[in-house]
DNA sequence: GAACTATTCTTGTATATACAATAGTTGTAC
DNA sequence: GTACAACTATTGTATATACAAGAATAGTTC
């Protein structure tokens, strides 16, 4: 009977309780501010774009957790005046979504707060255990 | 201004991507049999346990993304008879859980299915590679 | 250009989840 | 042993999510 190796397993199991450990220290670090790890990502991607405008689907195929629900995400995101939403010209299917200035500037204080966590976190393995870590883990959906 | 590392910030986006690519696709492979990636989770930890029963607590724990929910997974595999719940003898606050012989069967379908998926990903690195990975990966959390 | 198909976003709905509150049990201090 | 605190599982509830259906627009074929 096929048994799954051990290392390999160990490996996978890792990477998938290590994300979720992550993005759970990082929801906390932004309770505070009221604000969802998702809606976190969209500000960040947005802000990405340096001022150009992107759609729905394109927010989407970024985030980190491709998400069925961008719609709603920039709806709260909207009401609180981070996020503008209008009609493409070229095609009015599309959205064209973009930060605010208000985004970017209330951006800046959640980049701090996950900064500050991420810097201890990145301190514990050296720039080159980084780069191994990210070119191994690539190769697994190649 | 600081600004992040970009090698250490790609090495997390890597490591949660991949951590939620993986379970999405675990999770297709087990729609077929109507069963939550939770719930298979669950299942694997009981089985791990050769017939000593766990409480609620332990299995919480033990589980890929700790959930504040274990006692409505396990109402769940109970409706399907796959685990079994009792009062703790010693401990009436506790519940002693265990995997059903019909759960045991039950996990070897979805144990091949998810196998199968693993394989292909896990010939994709080699055995040190997979080391590598679990090591740089374990010291971000210590 | 009419009919049909594909694309894109939005919405409806059922389920899952987080979080807090509760209930029952056990442990501890006096 | 009583009072109080701590522990453990469950439940209530509001929010988030996945998935499918819908609506509007654009592209394609004849």
């Amino acid at each position: 009977m096929y048994m799954e190796n051990k290392t390999y397993f160990s490996a996978i199991v890792e990477i998938i309780k290590t994300g979720h450990w992550i993005t759970d220290m990082v929801s906390q670090e932004l309770k505070e501010y009221d604000i969802s790890e998702p809606q976190f990502n969209v500000l960040r991607i947005l802000k990405g774009q340096k001022g150009k405008p992107i759609t729905v689907e394109v927010i989407a195929s970024l985030m980190i957790h491709r998400s069925s629900n961008v719609t709603r995400i920039i709806d709260k995101l909207l009401i609180r005046g981070l996020v503008s939403r209008q009609e493409c010209q070229t095609n009015r299917r599309k959205m064209d979504i973009n930060i605010t200035a208000e985004g970017i500037e209330f951006l800046k204080l959640l980049d701090k707060k996950v900064t500050d966590f991420h810097k201890p976190m990145m301190s514990k393995i050296s720039e080159k255990e980084a780069k191994d870590l990210t070119r191994i883990i690539k190769k697994l959906k190649e």
